[in-house]
Order: structure tokens, then C-alpha cells, then sequence
RNA sequence: GGGCAGGUACCCAAGUGGCCAAAGGGAGCUGACUGUAAAUCAGUUGUCGCACGACUUCGGGGGUUCGAAUCCCUCCCUGCCCA
């Protein structure tokens, strides 16, 4: 592949919220390759990562598949572990007010973090770092000195610090060391290119370039992943907000969610969470375009190549059908829980017993609602007695198998 | 340190003594329909009770009142302005 179609695959699904400065981060990051083509090196490619959680989604894998993708040009990935950044806590989300984790804790989960992308990175070309390492021997007239490249209207004027600063939310002072810290990991690790989303342009592209310059290096190019909404469509994927895909389920768990998607969220995931070429891409979402691909089928296509990243061609194959018969066909799943029935029990007790209902009064409104049904037939007294062993539905997706006890 | 404005259910947000288990929106759930768990439409969303109803909930604690999310005291938290 010249360096021309590279640059394409890597710019796919950037998001720089200007044109302009996307086409310098191409220009800049076309002639870097070329530069480090005649040195003989390849680029230093780094991302950082919090793990703060343990279970990765698939919108923290964006920026693994970006890094991925440098891989296999053969060029050098650093994943960084921010083991100092997590020790000081991420305030962003401050209502949780998370608690500070221990050394041991944070690598911990940092194996765990590490173990999970390499479903996504090639384990053999990873180069694993930790900010700490130089990160704690920063002494504070060093933190001035790095500091006083800075303004404070820099900060004011950033965008998710104007926001919270417009609608009256805090903003803590010790935030603004993150851009600080995070500019001198791509200083200390003489990174060509900082790969990052877009809540990290600010650090990437105004303190880490800035940062980099002032202590005379050549400045990072930054590759900005768009962001990955999630099942809703709209919001950003995240866990707290109940819209994730977790990595870490099982393979019809991710089918069906990608397919829970709405219709319009399939370019960003094309473009984001598939090893599709450009002109893949661009052939899958012009055939929804144009009407000649059905869009059930393209977001087939879509949950099967996502779910074969995670879990392989077979079990991508085997959910993609097993989707197929229950949801389309209506049909039962083949495996589910079983639940012993004892004597005497009404409707509603089977349903809260075994847990396919949270309480008395869920599964009320549930069978009010027709939404319970013994083997496809609907039950409309919550106080009968259970009638017989079969197959328990509620809605359209929980089931339980009952047997006699 | 002082003044002011706030803290309401999963989230945003109304309510300012009884008609409040608490408007509205989002999200979730169920049904219909479908192309799928999309879109659209309808219903539903504290717990317990078949039901009349009972109980717990409006930052924490205490009080006033027949009765409080609403009034008072106190504590904690946030923002703005002043020092």
C-alpha cells in the first residue's frame, strides 16, 4: 500500500471538528511516513489508558483498532498505562467521587485492561509502558517550568472546560494537569503520532504539540478518533450510561447488540469498530445508501465482523444464526436457565422466584401487559397457580426453562 | 470569611403546607407493526396487596404542624459574586 492509501486507512473515522486542521494532521502525518520511510525507522505510536475499569466496551477499543492499524504497517505501538494519572482519580465524573486506587490495584487492573486489548492489538508489537515511571520523579519547579507554557485562557477556552464552565459546573484546578502530563508522556516517549478521542484534542493537539516544541522536539501528530455512540445511537458509548457493548459478554450477547443499533449509527461503527478498508466502508454504507443492501443485511455484516474480532470466525457465525432463529424466526433459544417448580406456586411467584422479574409488581404489569407467555401462550392471571413445565418468556428476550422440581 | 442561588426518582427537570408516589422530557420496559432488539404508534415505569388501601422516597439529622418535597434549625455538598 503507497503512503497515499496509509494515510487514508489512518485518517478513517478522525474527527477534528475542523477541516482545516484534519487536513494539516493528513499533510503532517503523510510526510512523516515518508521521512521515516527514507530514515528506515518506523513512527513511535503511543496511546495512553486509564484502567481506572476493568471492563472494556467496544468504544475503548476505537483507538486500539487506530493503533492496530500502525501495526501493521510496521510501525512501533506504545500502549501507555497511566498509573500515575489514576492514582491521582479522574474527576471528570466527580458524583461518583471514585476512590483512589492502590498501586497494586491500578496494576491489576492494568493486566486486565492490557489482556483485553489484545484482542484487538497484536500482543508481539506492543511495547506496555507506565507513566509512572517518569511521571513521579517530576519535581514540582519542573511541573512550573512545564506549566508556564501555558495560559490560563488556553484552559478556559476548552471546549469541555467551557461547557461545564458556561452551565455553571466545576472545574478543578488539578484538572488542567492532565493536558500537562499527558503532553510531557508524548515528550518523554518521543512520539510521532498520539493517538486519542475526541475529548483529547486539547491534549493531543494544543498541549502536547505545544509542549513538545517549547522543549525542542518535534511535536506529535495527532490521530483524533471519532466517537463511538453507543447502542442509543446518540450518546457516546458508556457504561454508567447504560448504552455499552461490553467486550467481555459472549458472542450472541455482542450480536445482538450491534444489532440493536439504530440504522444510523451503522457509518460511525463501520468506520470505527471494523478492520474494514476505506473502500470497503465506503462500498458497504453506498450500498444502504443506494437501496442495493438491505439494511437488516448490512448490519448483519456488521455485527458478524465486529463479533469476529472479539470471538472468531465460528462463534461470530454461530450467534449471527442463533440471532437469526430467535429473533427473526421467533423461535426459543436453544440453552437457557432452568428453574425447579414447586407446588403451589402462582404466576407471579415463578416469575420473581426465578428472577425474570425484579419484583411483585414488575410482574404484574408484565402479564397485564401480555408480556408473559408459558411455551408462546399468554398468561393473564397473576394468581393462578403455575399451570405446567415448559418454556417461560417474559418480553421478548428473557427466558427460562421450567421443570418439576 | 461574607452575600446570593441551588441539591427532587436511572438522568435532566417542574413542584414551594393537604388534590404529590410527586408534572414534563430523556432513558428503560411491554404490546402492535416491521426490516431487527431500527423507525413509528400505544401503554407502562417505588414496594407490598386481587382490590378499597398500606408503607418507604424529594442531600443528612432534628423540629413546627392534624398534615411537609414544600415552613424552621443544624450539618454536608455545588455554583455565582464580594473579600
Amino acid at each position: 500500500m503507497d503512503t497515499k492509501a496509509q494515510v487514508d486507512l489512518l485518517m478513517q473515522g478522525t474527527e477534528y471538528g475542523d477541516e482545516v486542521l484534519k487536513q494539516a494532521m493528513a499533510d503532517e502525518l503523510h510526510q512523516r511516513l515518508k521521512e521515516a520511510a527514507e530514515e528506515g525507522r518506523p513512527l513511535r505510536v503511543y496511546c495512553g489508558y486509564d484502567p481506572t475499569s476493568t471492563d472494556l466496551h467496544l468504544g475503548h477499543t476505537i483507538t486500539m483498532r487506530k493503533l492496530r492499524q500502525f501495526q501493521d504497517f510496521g510501525h512501533h505501538v506504545i500502549f501507555l498505562i497511566g498509573n500515575y494519572t489514576s492514582l491521582v482519580g479522574d474527576p471528570s465524573d466527580k458524583d461518583k467521587l471514585r476512590p483512589r486506587l492502590t498501586e497494586a490495584q491500578v496494576l491489576a487492573n492494568a493486566e486486565t485492561y492490557a489482556e483485553q486489548a489484545f484482542r484487538v492489538l497484536d500482543k508481539e508489537k506492543t511495547e506496555v509502558l507506565y507513566n509512572a515511571d517518569w511521571l513521579s520523579k517530576i519535581t514540582f519547579a519542573e511541573l512550573i517550568h512545564l506549566a508556564s507554557n501555558f495560559t490560563v485562557q488556553q484552559f478556559i477556552n476548552r471546549d469541555n472546560f467551557k461547557k461545564r464552565w458556561d452551565k455553571g459546573d466545576p472545574v478543578y484546578l488539578h484538572e488542567t494537569f492532565y493536558a500537562i502530563m499527558q503532553a510531557y508522556d508524548a515528550f518523554t516517549m518521543k512520539a510521532d503520532v498520539q493517538v486519542g478521542g475526541s475529548d483529547q484534542l486539547f491534549n493531543i493537539i494544543t498541549a502536547g504539540r505545544k509542549l513538545m516544541a517549547a522543549l525542542g522536539s518535534k511535536p506529535n501528530i495527532g490521530v483524533i478518533c471519532g466517537i463511538l455512540p453507543g447502542t442509543d445511537g446518540e450518546i457516546r458509548m458508556s457504561k454508567s450510561l447504560g448504552n455499552h457493548i461490553p467486550i467481555n459478554s459472549d458472542a450472541k450477547d455482542m450480536f445482538g447488540k450491534v444489532m440493536s443499533i439504530p440504522d444510523k449509527a451503522m457509518a460511525d461503527y463501520a468506520r470505527l469498530a471494523t478492520r474494514w478498508l476505506p473502500d470497503e466502508v465506503e462500498k458497504f454504507l453506498g450500498g444502504v445508501a443506494d437501496g442495493s443492501t438491505h439494511p437488516r443485511d448490512a448490519k448483519m455484516a456488521l455485527a458478524q465482523e465486529i463479533t469476529e474480532i472479539f470471538y472468531g470466525a465460528a462463534e461470530a457465525e454461530e450467534a449471527r444464526q442463533s440471532f437469526v432463529s430467535v429473533f427473526q424466526k421467533g423461535d426459543v433459544p436453544g440453552e437457557m436457565d432452568e428453574f425447579s417448580l414447586e407446588g403451589g406456586k402462582s404466576v407471579l411467584d415463578v416469575l420473581v422466584d426465578s428472577g425474570l422479574v425484579p419484583s411483585r409488581g414488575e410482574g404484574r404489569r408484565m402479564i397485564n401487559q401480555g408480556g408473559v407467555r408459558l411455551d408462546g401462550e399468554a398468561l393473564a392471571d397473576p394468581l393462578a397457580e403455575f399451570p405446567r413445565e415448559g418454556v417461560l418468556q417474559v418480553g421478548k428476550r428473557r427466558f427460562i426453562r421450567i421443570v418439576k422440581g
